[in-house]
RNA sequence: GCCCCCAUCGACCAGCGGCCUAGGUCGCCACCCUUUCAAGGUGGAAACACGGGUUCGAAUCCCGUUGGGGGCACCA
Protein backbone atom coordinates (compact mmCIF):
# COMPACT_ATOMS: atom_id res chain seq x y z
CA UNK A 1 0.00 0.00 0.00
CA UNK A 2 1.70 2.56 1.38
CA UNK A 3 5.58 2.67 0.62
CA UNK A 4 7.80 4.74 3.02
CA UNK A 5 10.85 3.51 1.32
CA UNK A 6 12.49 7.04 1.31
CA UNK A 7 13.01 7.74 5.25
CA UNK A 8 10.33 9.75 6.54
CA UNK A 9 10.72 13.39 7.35
CA UNK A 10 7.95 15.19 8.95
CA UNK A 11 8.08 18.40 10.42
CA UNK A 12 5.50 20.54 12.74
CA UNK A 13 5.49 24.05 11.77
CA UNK A 14 4.04 26.38 14.64
CA UNK A 15 3.51 30.00 14.08
CA UNK A 16 4.48 31.13 17.86
CA UNK A 17 1.27 32.90 18.64
CA UNK A 18 2.13 31.70 22.97
CA UNK A 19 0.80 28.71 23.94
CA UNK A 20 -0.55 25.94 21.76
CA UNK A 21 -3.93 25.29 20.97
CA UNK A 22 -4.95 21.57 21.51
CA UNK A 23 -6.09 21.20 17.70
CA UNK A 24 -2.46 22.19 16.64
CA UNK A 25 -1.51 19.99 18.79
CA UNK A 26 -3.15 17.29 17.71
CA UNK A 27 -1.66 18.06 14.68
CA UNK A 28 2.22 17.73 15.32
CA UNK A 29 1.44 14.10 17.58
CA UNK A 30 0.35 12.93 14.06
CA UNK A 31 3.74 14.16 12.69
CA UNK A 32 5.63 12.94 15.98
CA UNK A 33 3.70 9.65 15.42
CA UNK A 34 4.39 8.81 12.19
CA UNK A 35 7.95 9.48 12.21
CA UNK A 36 8.45 7.56 15.40
CA UNK A 37 6.44 4.91 13.82
CA UNK A 38 8.26 4.55 10.74
CA UNK A 39 11.69 5.50 12.08
CA UNK A 40 11.76 9.01 10.77
CA UNK A 41 12.81 12.32 11.38
CA UNK A 42 10.62 14.76 13.55
CA UNK A 43 11.15 18.55 12.75
CA UNK A 44 10.14 21.58 14.34
CA UNK A 45 10.18 24.50 12.54
CA UNK A 46 9.48 28.14 13.96
CA UNK A 47 6.60 29.69 11.37
CA UNK A 48 7.45 33.11 12.09
CA UNK A 49 8.05 35.24 9.12
CA UNK A 50 5.44 38.07 10.17
CA UNK A 51 7.80 39.28 12.56
CA UNK A 52 5.21 41.98 13.75
CA UNK A 53 3.03 39.39 14.78
CA UNK A 54 5.27 36.79 17.08
CA UNK A 55 6.97 37.65 20.36
CA UNK A 56 10.21 35.90 21.92
CA UNK A 57 8.16 35.07 24.71
CA UNK A 58 5.57 33.26 22.86
CA UNK A 59 8.08 31.35 20.89
CA UNK A 60 9.52 29.72 24.39
CA UNK A 61 5.76 28.88 25.45
CA UNK A 62 5.57 27.14 22.09
CA UNK A 63 8.85 24.85 23.12
CA UNK A 64 8.02 24.75 26.33
CA UNK A 65 4.49 23.27 25.48
CA UNK A 66 6.08 20.47 23.11
CA UNK A 67 8.87 19.57 25.82
CA UNK A 68 5.85 19.02 28.22
CA UNK A 69 3.77 17.05 26.38
CA UNK A 70 6.59 15.07 25.67
CA UNK A 71 6.87 15.20 21.58
CA UNK A 72 10.66 15.82 21.40
CA UNK A 73 12.15 17.15 18.03
CA UNK A 74 15.21 15.46 16.20
CA UNK A 75 15.63 19.00 14.08
CA UNK A 76 15.21 21.84 15.09
CA UNK A 77 15.67 25.09 18.09
CA UNK A 78 18.25 24.06 20.68
CA UNK A 79 18.51 21.24 19.13
CA UNK A 80 20.34 22.05 15.42
CA UNK A 81 20.27 19.80 12.87
CA UNK A 82 21.62 19.85 9.20
CA UNK A 83 19.29 22.82 7.81
CA UNK A 84 19.66 25.55 10.32
CA UNK A 85 18.22 27.95 11.17
CA UNK A 86 14.75 26.33 12.14
CA UNK A 87 13.11 29.61 12.50
CA UNK A 88 11.72 31.83 8.95
CA UNK A 89 12.56 34.97 10.80
CA UNK A 90 16.53 33.92 10.16
CA UNK A 91 16.37 32.32 7.04
CA UNK A 92 14.97 35.47 4.73
CA UNK A 93 17.66 34.92 2.29
CA UNK A 94 16.49 31.72 1.27
CA UNK A 95 13.22 32.98 0.44
CA UNK A 96 14.41 35.85 -1.40
CA UNK A 97 17.04 34.28 -3.71
CA UNK A 98 14.55 31.48 -4.35
CA UNK A 99 12.13 34.58 -5.26
CA UNK A 100 14.73 35.87 -7.16
CA UNK A 101 15.09 32.39 -9.05
CA UNK A 102 11.33 32.58 -10.02
CA UNK A 103 11.11 35.80 -11.50
CA UNK A 104 14.42 35.13 -13.53
CA UNK A 105 13.38 32.30 -14.79
CA UNK A 106 9.88 33.83 -15.84
CA UNK A 107 7.61 31.72 -13.44
CA UNK A 108 7.07 35.11 -10.96
CA UNK A 109 6.50 38.66 -11.58
CA UNK A 110 6.32 41.85 -10.01
CA UNK A 111 2.91 43.66 -9.15
CA UNK A 112 3.22 47.03 -9.03
CA UNK A 113 -0.68 46.86 -7.61
CA UNK A 114 -1.15 48.86 -4.29
CA UNK A 115 -2.96 47.81 -1.55
CA UNK A 116 -5.67 50.54 -2.21
CA UNK A 117 -6.14 49.31 -5.91
CA UNK A 118 -6.47 45.55 -4.87
CA UNK A 119 -8.89 46.03 -2.35
CA UNK A 120 -11.21 48.06 -4.35
CA UNK A 121 -10.77 45.73 -7.42
CA UNK A 122 -11.72 42.72 -4.95
CA UNK A 123 -15.04 44.90 -3.30
CA UNK A 124 -16.08 45.49 -7.53
CA UNK A 125 -15.51 41.81 -8.07
CA UNK A 126 -17.31 40.59 -5.18
CA UNK A 127 -20.06 42.94 -6.29
CA UNK A 128 -20.57 41.62 -9.53
CA UNK A 129 -20.10 37.74 -8.64
CA UNK A 130 -17.13 37.03 -10.06
CA UNK A 131 -14.29 35.24 -7.92
CA UNK A 132 -12.25 37.53 -5.77
CA UNK A 133 -8.89 36.88 -6.36
CA UNK A 134 -6.24 38.76 -8.14
CA UNK A 135 -6.74 39.30 -11.71
CA UNK A 136 -3.68 38.91 -13.06
CA UNK A 137 -2.98 42.44 -14.91
CA UNK A 138 0.67 43.49 -13.92
CA UNK A 139 1.33 40.28 -14.93
CA UNK A 140 0.77 41.79 -18.50
CA UNK A 141 2.51 45.04 -18.64
CA UNK A 142 4.39 46.81 -20.83
CA UNK A 143 8.01 47.74 -20.58
CA UNK A 144 6.77 51.24 -20.45
CA UNK A 145 4.74 51.09 -17.60
CA UNK A 146 7.12 49.17 -15.75
CA UNK A 147 9.58 51.20 -16.36
CA UNK A 148 7.07 54.11 -15.36
CA UNK A 149 6.70 52.61 -12.20
CA UNK A 150 9.80 51.91 -11.50
CA UNK A 151 10.61 55.64 -12.05
CA UNK A 152 8.33 56.88 -9.39
CA UNK A 153 9.77 54.75 -7.01
CA UNK A 154 6.50 52.53 -6.89
CA UNK A 155 7.55 49.54 -4.73
CA UNK A 156 6.22 45.93 -5.79
CA UNK A 157 5.33 42.68 -4.40
CA UNK A 158 6.00 39.61 -6.32
CA UNK A 159 3.39 37.12 -7.43
CA UNK A 160 3.55 33.41 -8.79
CA UNK A 161 2.40 33.46 -12.45
CA UNK A 162 -0.38 29.86 -12.29
CA UNK A 163 -1.26 28.63 -15.54
CA UNK A 164 -4.64 29.84 -16.61
CA UNK A 165 -6.30 26.24 -17.36
CA UNK A 166 -5.65 22.32 -16.63
CA UNK A 167 -6.14 20.41 -13.50
CA UNK A 168 -3.68 19.47 -10.78
CA UNK A 169 -4.15 16.69 -8.95
CA UNK A 170 -2.41 14.55 -5.82
CA UNK A 171 -3.29 11.81 -3.68
CA UNK A 172 -3.78 13.07 -0.28
CA UNK A 173 -2.70 10.93 2.21
CA UNK A 174 -6.15 11.19 4.29
CA UNK A 175 -8.68 12.30 1.59
CA UNK A 176 -7.77 10.83 -0.75
CA UNK A 177 -7.77 11.92 -4.37
CA UNK A 178 -8.01 15.52 -4.99
CA UNK A 179 -8.26 17.33 -8.01
CA UNK A 180 -7.93 21.25 -8.61
CA UNK A 181 -9.29 23.37 -11.97
CA UNK A 182 -6.28 25.65 -11.61
CA UNK A 183 -8.37 28.57 -12.77
CA UNK A 184 -9.51 28.51 -9.33
CA UNK A 185 -6.35 29.65 -8.59
CA UNK A 186 -4.99 33.46 -9.21
CA UNK A 187 -1.47 34.93 -8.94
CA UNK A 188 -0.75 34.70 -5.41
CA UNK A 189 1.77 36.90 -3.71
CA UNK A 190 5.34 35.28 -2.89
CA UNK A 191 6.90 38.07 -1.75
CA UNK A 192 5.48 41.42 0.05
CA UNK A 193 5.76 44.89 -1.18
CA UNK A 194 8.33 46.00 1.65
CA UNK A 195 10.38 42.87 0.77
CA UNK A 196 9.39 40.37 3.20
CA UNK A 197 8.57 36.57 1.79
CA UNK A 198 5.21 35.09 2.24
CA UNK A 199 4.00 31.96 3.97
CA UNK A 200 3.60 30.42 0.88
CA UNK A 201 6.86 30.94 -0.18
CA UNK A 202 8.37 30.47 2.76
CA UNK A 203 6.90 26.79 3.80
CA UNK A 204 7.74 25.33 0.17
CA UNK A 205 11.36 26.66 0.56
CA UNK A 206 11.88 25.18 3.75
CA UNK A 207 9.92 22.21 3.07
CA UNK A 208 12.29 21.67 -0.07
CA UNK A 209 15.23 22.69 1.70
CA UNK A 210 14.42 20.77 4.95
CA UNK A 211 13.92 17.27 2.52
CA UNK A 212 10.73 17.33 4.12
CA UNK A 213 8.63 14.38 2.44
CA UNK A 214 5.29 14.64 4.10
CA UNK A 215 3.33 16.86 5.00
CA UNK A 216 0.06 16.52 7.81
CA UNK A 217 -1.60 19.45 8.33
CA UNK A 218 -5.10 20.79 9.20
CA UNK A 219 -7.60 20.97 6.25
CA UNK A 220 -7.80 24.35 6.69
CA UNK A 221 -4.75 24.51 4.94
CA UNK A 222 -5.91 22.50 2.09
CA UNK A 223 -6.87 24.73 -0.41
CA UNK A 224 -3.13 25.89 0.05
CA UNK A 225 -2.07 22.48 -1.32
CA UNK A 226 -2.10 23.40 -5.04
CA UNK A 227 -0.05 26.49 -5.09
CA UNK A 228 2.39 25.22 -2.89
CA UNK A 229 2.75 21.94 -5.08
CA UNK A 230 2.96 24.19 -8.19
CA UNK A 231 5.88 26.47 -6.30
CA UNK A 232 7.66 22.97 -5.29
CA UNK A 233 7.36 22.39 -9.38
CA UNK A 234 8.67 25.71 -10.19
CA UNK A 235 11.67 25.50 -7.62
CA UNK A 236 12.47 21.85 -8.68
CA UNK A 237 11.62 20.68 -5.77
CA UNK A 238 10.88 17.05 -4.91
CA UNK A 239 7.58 17.82 -4.10
CA UNK A 240 5.96 16.06 -0.98
CA UNK A 241 3.17 14.10 -0.05
CA UNK A 242 0.38 15.63 1.75
CA UNK A 243 -2.25 14.33 4.11
CA UNK A 244 -5.14 16.87 5.42
CA UNK A 245 -6.13 16.20 9.22
CA UNK A 246 -9.97 17.53 9.92
CA UNK A 247 -10.48 20.16 12.23
CA UNK A 248 -11.44 19.76 15.90
CA UNK A 249 -14.79 20.31 16.61
CA UNK A 250 -16.00 22.59 20.37
CA UNK A 251 -19.01 21.04 21.98
CA UNK A 252 -21.29 23.07 19.48
CA UNK A 253 -19.63 21.54 16.31
CA UNK A 254 -18.02 24.72 15.65
CA UNK A 255 -14.03 24.50 14.61
CA UNK A 256 -12.51 24.32 18.73
CA UNK A 257 -11.25 28.01 19.34
CA UNK A 258 -10.43 30.16 22.43
CA UNK A 259 -14.58 30.95 22.35
CA UNK A 260 -14.89 27.59 23.65
CA UNK A 261 -13.16 28.60 26.68
CA UNK A 262 -10.04 26.57 27.64
CA UNK A 263 -8.37 25.21 24.48
CA UNK A 264 -4.50 26.29 24.94
CA UNK A 265 -1.62 23.74 26.97
CA UNK A 266 -1.08 26.14 29.26
CA UNK A 267 -4.88 26.01 30.21
CA UNK A 268 -4.94 22.64 30.37
CA UNK A 269 -1.47 21.85 32.17
CA UNK A 270 -3.01 24.36 34.78
CA UNK A 271 -6.45 22.67 34.99
CA UNK A 272 -4.90 19.51 36.30
CA UNK A 273 -4.61 17.26 33.52
CA UNK A 274 -1.51 15.00 32.96
CA UNK A 275 0.13 15.09 29.53
CA UNK A 276 0.11 11.11 28.81
CA UNK A 277 -3.50 11.20 28.98
CA UNK A 278 -3.98 14.79 26.98
CA UNK A 279 -1.64 12.46 24.29
CA UNK A 280 -3.67 9.69 24.36
CA UNK A 281 -6.89 11.39 24.21
CA UNK A 282 -5.68 13.64 21.33
CA UNK A 283 -4.66 10.60 19.47
CA UNK A 284 -8.05 8.92 19.60
CA UNK A 285 -9.59 11.90 17.92
CA UNK A 286 -9.45 10.93 14.57
CA UNK A 287 -7.85 7.78 14.37
CA UNK A 288 -8.20 4.50 16.51
CA UNK A 289 -8.57 0.50 17.02
CA UNK A 290 -11.88 -0.77 18.10
CA UNK A 291 -10.27 -2.53 21.04
CA UNK A 292 -8.47 -0.35 23.28
CA UNK A 293 -8.55 3.06 24.16
CA UNK A 294 -5.91 3.63 26.88
CA UNK A 295 -2.88 3.51 24.92
CA UNK A 296 0.63 4.43 26.53
CA UNK A 297 2.88 6.67 24.22
CA UNK A 298 4.78 3.54 23.22
CA UNK A 299 1.53 2.02 22.13
CA UNK A 300 0.22 4.62 20.31
CA UNK A 301 3.61 4.52 18.10
CA UNK A 302 3.36 1.17 17.57
CA UNK A 303 -0.23 1.03 16.39
CA UNK A 304 -0.22 4.03 14.35
CA UNK A 305 -0.68 4.35 10.83
CA UNK A 306 -1.61 7.71 8.94
CA UNK A 307 -3.70 5.85 6.34
CA UNK A 308 -6.60 4.96 9.04
CA UNK A 309 -6.63 8.39 10.26
CA UNK A 310 -10.40 9.85 9.08
CA UNK A 311 -10.97 12.48 6.66
CA UNK A 312 -14.06 13.58 9.13
CA UNK A 313 -14.15 15.77 12.14
CA UNK A 314 -14.04 14.73 15.80
CA UNK A 315 -15.54 16.70 18.46
CA UNK A 316 -13.32 17.56 21.82
CA UNK A 317 -14.82 15.42 24.20
CA UNK A 318 -14.14 16.99 27.70
CA UNK A 319 -16.17 14.20 29.70
CA UNK A 320 -13.85 11.65 27.82
CA UNK A 321 -10.70 13.47 28.30
CA UNK A 322 -11.39 13.86 32.38
CA UNK A 323 -12.11 9.93 32.58
CA UNK A 324 -9.08 9.05 31.10
CA UNK A 325 -6.90 11.86 33.04
CA UNK A 326 -8.47 9.86 35.86
CA UNK A 327 -7.41 6.92 34.91
CA UNK A 328 -3.84 8.17 34.36
CA UNK A 329 -3.92 9.70 37.78
CA UNK A 330 -4.90 6.35 38.97
CA UNK A 331 -2.02 4.99 37.27
CA UNK A 332 0.94 6.77 39.28
CA UNK A 333 2.47 5.93 42.19
CA UNK A 334 1.62 7.57 45.69
CA UNK A 335 5.22 9.56 45.03
CA UNK A 336 4.49 10.88 41.82
CA UNK A 337 0.99 11.59 42.58
CA UNK A 338 2.16 13.88 45.45
CA UNK A 339 4.71 15.27 43.54
CA UNK A 340 2.12 16.36 40.88
CA UNK A 341 -0.15 17.12 43.24
CA UNK A 342 2.29 19.69 45.04
CA UNK A 343 1.95 22.89 42.86
CA UNK A 344 -1.86 22.60 43.20
CA UNK A 345 -2.05 22.77 46.57
CA UNK A 346 0.54 25.82 46.88
CA UNK A 347 -1.60 27.54 44.26
CA UNK A 348 -4.56 27.27 46.55
CA UNK A 349 -1.96 28.76 49.23
CA UNK A 350 -2.65 25.62 51.53
CA UNK A 351 1.40 24.87 50.90
CA UNK A 352 4.16 26.80 50.67
CA UNK A 353 6.37 26.18 47.71
CA UNK A 354 8.40 24.58 47.96
CA UNK A 355 6.98 22.63 50.88
CA UNK A 356 8.12 22.48 54.47
CA UNK A 357 8.99 18.53 55.70
CA UNK A 358 5.39 18.50 57.44
CA UNK A 359 3.77 19.51 54.50
CA UNK A 360 5.52 17.16 52.09
CA UNK A 361 4.82 14.31 54.55
CA UNK A 362 1.36 15.42 54.60
CA UNK A 363 0.63 15.43 50.58
CA UNK A 364 2.22 12.18 50.39
CA UNK A 365 -0.15 11.27 53.05
CA UNK A 366 -3.09 12.54 51.01
CA UNK A 367 -1.87 10.74 47.84
CA UNK A 368 -3.92 7.41 48.27
CA UNK A 369 -6.60 9.19 49.79
CA UNK A 370 -7.43 11.21 46.38
CA UNK A 371 -6.35 9.43 43.97
CA UNK A 372 -9.33 7.18 43.28
CA UNK A 373 -11.29 10.98 43.87
CA UNK A 374 -9.51 12.93 41.33
CA UNK A 375 -10.17 13.49 37.69
CA UNK A 376 -7.99 16.25 37.68
CA UNK A 377 -4.90 17.48 39.77
CA UNK A 378 -6.72 20.71 40.06
CA UNK A 379 -9.46 18.81 42.45
CA UNK A 380 -6.63 18.04 45.39
CA UNK A 381 -7.48 21.07 47.13
CA UNK A 382 -10.73 19.98 47.74
CA UNK A 383 -10.69 16.93 48.43
CA UNK A 384 -7.77 17.63 51.44
CA UNK A 385 -7.49 21.51 51.83
CA UNK A 386 -8.62 20.33 55.57
CA UNK A 387 -5.32 18.33 55.70
CA UNK A 388 -3.28 21.97 55.71
CA UNK A 389 -5.92 24.38 57.16
CA UNK A 390 -8.78 24.69 59.24
CA UNK A 391 -11.56 24.82 56.31
CA UNK A 392 -14.76 27.35 56.51
CA UNK A 393 -17.45 25.30 56.96
CA UNK A 394 -20.11 25.52 53.78
CA UNK A 395 -23.38 26.91 55.22
CA UNK A 396 -24.73 24.51 52.64
CA UNK A 397 -23.48 21.85 53.99
CA UNK A 398 -24.02 22.92 57.53
CA UNK A 399 -27.69 23.49 56.72
CA UNK A 400 -28.46 20.03 55.43
CA UNK A 401 -26.25 18.15 57.75
CA UNK A 402 -25.51 19.71 61.29
CA UNK A 403 -29.06 21.27 61.56
CA UNK A 404 -30.18 17.84 62.72
CA UNK A 405 -31.36 17.09 66.09
CA UNK A 406 -29.26 14.46 66.97
CA UNK A 407 -26.17 15.79 65.60
CA UNK A 408 -25.07 18.53 68.66
CA UNK A 409 -25.03 15.61 71.10
CA UNK A 410 -23.34 13.09 68.21
CA UNK A 411 -20.34 15.03 67.78
CA UNK A 412 -20.11 15.65 71.91
CA UNK A 413 -19.62 12.14 72.14
CA UNK A 414 -17.20 12.38 69.48
CA UNK A 415 -15.22 14.75 70.52
CA UNK A 416 -15.25 12.39 74.40
CA UNK A 417 -14.25 9.84 72.39
CA UNK A 418 -11.34 11.15 70.12
CA UNK A 419 -10.19 12.63 73.45
CA UNK A 420 -9.59 8.95 74.96
CA UNK A 421 -8.03 7.07 71.99
CA UNK A 422 -4.65 5.58 73.09
CA UNK A 423 -2.86 5.42 70.80
CA UNK A 424 -3.72 7.91 68.13
CA UNK A 425 -4.20 6.28 64.48
CA UNK A 426 -6.84 5.48 62.23
CA UNK A 427 -8.12 2.20 63.16
CA UNK A 428 -8.54 3.46 66.72
CA UNK A 429 -10.31 6.54 65.26
CA UNK A 430 -12.54 4.41 63.34
CA UNK A 431 -13.33 1.72 66.08
CA UNK A 432 -14.29 4.65 68.72
CA UNK A 433 -16.53 6.82 65.81
CA UNK A 434 -18.35 3.41 64.94
CA UNK A 435 -18.45 2.51 68.95
CA UNK A 436 -20.42 5.73 68.97
CA UNK A 437 -22.56 5.36 66.32
CA UNK A 438 -23.59 1.95 67.19
CA UNK A 439 -24.36 3.25 70.71
CA UNK A 440 -26.74 6.25 69.12
CA UNK A 441 -28.52 3.70 66.90
CA UNK A 442 -27.47 5.66 63.81
CA UNK A 443 -26.69 4.31 60.10
CA UNK A 444 -23.49 5.17 58.94
CA UNK A 445 -24.71 7.22 56.95
CA UNK A 446 -26.04 9.52 59.01
CA UNK A 447 -23.14 9.32 61.85
CA UNK A 448 -20.55 9.87 59.71
CA UNK A 449 -21.84 12.91 57.50
CA UNK A 450 -21.70 15.17 60.55
CA UNK A 451 -18.13 14.44 60.64
CA UNK A 452 -17.75 15.30 57.34
CA UNK A 453 -18.81 18.73 57.43
CA UNK A 454 -16.77 18.99 60.94
CA UNK A 455 -13.53 18.37 59.74
CA UNK A 456 -13.64 18.85 55.63
CA UNK A 457 -16.61 21.88 56.20
CA UNK A 458 -18.23 19.89 53.03
CA UNK A 459 -20.08 16.70 52.83
CA UNK A 460 -17.49 15.43 49.93
CA UNK A 461 -14.02 14.95 51.03
CA UNK A 462 -10.97 12.27 51.85
CA UNK A 463 -11.93 9.40 54.10
CA UNK A 464 -12.97 11.19 56.98
CA UNK A 465 -11.07 8.77 59.60
CA UNK A 466 -7.97 8.98 57.50
CA UNK A 467 -8.07 13.19 57.56
CA UNK A 468 -9.30 12.77 61.50
CA UNK A 469 -6.48 10.75 62.47
CA UNK A 470 -3.93 12.85 60.12
CA UNK A 471 -4.91 16.22 61.44
CA UNK A 472 -4.12 14.91 65.16
CA UNK A 473 -5.92 14.68 68.28
CA UNK A 474 -5.63 18.71 69.29
CA UNK A 475 -6.60 20.02 66.12
CA UNK A 476 -10.03 17.56 65.51
CA UNK A 477 -11.35 18.31 68.81
CA UNK A 478 -11.12 21.55 67.69
CA UNK A 479 -12.80 21.51 64.51
CA UNK A 480 -15.63 19.21 66.23
CA UNK A 481 -16.12 21.95 69.14
CA UNK A 482 -16.65 24.74 66.35
CA UNK A 483 -19.12 22.46 64.41
CA UNK A 484 -21.12 21.36 67.87
CA UNK A 485 -21.26 24.88 68.69
CA UNK A 486 -22.56 25.40 65.41
CA UNK A 487 -24.96 22.50 65.18
CA UNK A 488 -26.55 23.45 68.41
CA UNK A 489 -27.48 26.57 66.93
CA UNK A 490 -28.51 25.53 63.88
CA UNK A 491 -31.10 22.56 65.16
CA UNK A 492 -31.97 25.06 68.05
CA UNK A 493 -33.43 27.69 65.36
CA UNK A 494 -34.88 24.52 63.46
CA UNK A 495 -36.55 23.16 65.39
C1' G B 1 -21.19 34.00 -5.53
C1' C B 2 -17.39 30.22 -6.84
C1' C B 3 -14.22 25.98 -5.39
C1' C B 4 -13.09 22.00 -2.03
C1' C B 5 -13.94 18.54 2.02
C1' C B 6 -17.14 15.69 5.39
C1' A B 7 -21.68 12.48 7.10
C1' U B 8 -22.38 5.03 12.18
C1' C B 9 -25.41 5.67 19.36
C1' G B 10 -25.32 12.40 22.88
C1' A B 11 -19.51 11.88 22.05
C1' C B 12 -14.97 9.09 20.26
C1' C B 13 -13.69 4.82 17.74
C1' A B 14 -14.71 -0.53 15.13
C1' G B 15 -16.92 -1.94 10.58
C1' C B 16 -13.38 -1.99 3.99
C1' G B 17 -20.06 -6.31 0.03
C1' G B 18 -22.54 -11.60 3.34
C1' C B 19 -19.63 -13.12 10.24
C1' C B 20 -24.43 -6.73 11.68
C1' U B 21 -30.71 -8.87 15.27
C1' A B 22 -24.21 -3.02 13.96
C1' G B 23 -19.28 -4.07 18.39
C1' G B 24 -16.04 -1.29 22.15
C1' U B 25 -15.07 3.14 25.13
C1' C B 26 -16.79 7.94 27.51
C1' G B 27 -21.20 9.98 29.17
C1' C B 28 -26.25 8.78 30.86
C1' C B 29 -29.83 5.45 33.77
C1' A B 30 -30.55 1.32 37.36
C1' C B 31 -28.66 -2.03 40.85
C1' C B 32 -24.45 -3.97 43.98
C1' C B 33 -20.34 -2.52 47.19
C1' U B 34 -19.72 1.52 50.68
C1' U B 35 -17.86 6.35 56.43
C1' U B 36 -19.25 11.20 52.26
C1' C B 37 -17.51 11.48 47.35
C1' A B 38 -15.13 8.62 44.15
C1' A B 39 -13.08 4.13 42.40
C1' G B 40 -14.77 -0.92 41.36
C1' G B 41 -18.66 -4.67 39.77
C1' U B 42 -23.32 -6.03 37.09
C1' G B 43 -27.13 -4.69 33.81
C1' G B 44 -29.79 -1.12 30.52
C1' A B 45 -31.41 2.78 27.01
C1' A B 46 -29.00 4.72 22.72
C1' A B 47 -26.75 5.22 15.84
C1' C B 48 -25.79 3.49 9.94
C1' A B 49 -28.90 11.71 7.64
C1' C B 50 -32.42 11.14 3.29
C1' G B 51 -33.62 9.43 -1.79
C1' G B 52 -32.25 6.72 -5.91
C1' G B 53 -29.19 3.12 -8.21
C1' U B 54 -25.26 -1.32 -8.69
C1' U B 55 -25.57 -6.39 -6.60
C1' C B 56 -28.34 -12.73 -5.21
C1' G B 57 -26.91 -9.51 -1.00
C1' A B 58 -25.07 -2.67 1.09
C1' A B 59 -23.55 0.77 7.15
C1' U B 60 -19.95 -0.75 3.46
C1' C B 61 -19.66 0.78 -3.93
C1' C B 62 -21.93 4.86 -7.40
C1' C B 63 -25.17 9.25 -8.16
C1' G B 64 -28.20 12.99 -6.18
C1' U B 65 -30.58 15.75 -1.93
C1' U B 66 -30.08 17.75 2.75
C1' G B 67 -27.05 19.23 6.56
C1' G B 68 -22.17 20.68 8.48
C1' G B 69 -17.19 22.64 7.74
C1' G B 70 -13.10 24.96 5.14
C1' G B 71 -11.06 28.20 1.43
C1' C B 72 -11.18 32.19 -2.36
C1' A B 73 -5.21 38.14 1.45
C1' C B 74 0.97 41.91 0.13
C1' C B 75 -2.06 36.40 7.62
C1' A B 76 -0.14 31.81 8.86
Amino acid sequence: MMDYNRAVRVRAAPAPSGSLHVGNVRTFLYNWLFARHTGGTFVLRIEDTDVSRFTEEAYRAVLEDLRWLGLDWDEGPEVGGAHEPYRQSERRQFYLEAAGRLVGGGKAYRCYCTAGELKQRREQAQAERRKPGYDGRCRRLTQEQVAAFEQEGRSYAVRFQVPDEGVLDYEDLVVGKIATHLDQIDDFAIVRSDGAPLYHLAVVVDDGLMEINHVIRGDDLMSNTPKQILLHEALGNAVPAFGHLPQVLGPDRKPLSKRHGSTSITDFRAGGYLPGALINFLALLGWGTSDDTLLSRDELVDRFEVRDVHSSPAMFDTKKLDWMNGEYIRMLDDCELAELTQPFLAAEGLIDQPPSAVQAQNVQHAAPLIKTRMRRLSEAPGLVGGLFTRPEIDPAAAEKVLSVEHVPELLRRASVGLAEIEPWGKEQVEAALRAIAEEMGLKPRKAFGPLYVAVSGTTVSAPVFDLIALIGRQESLERLAIAEQLSRELSGAVT
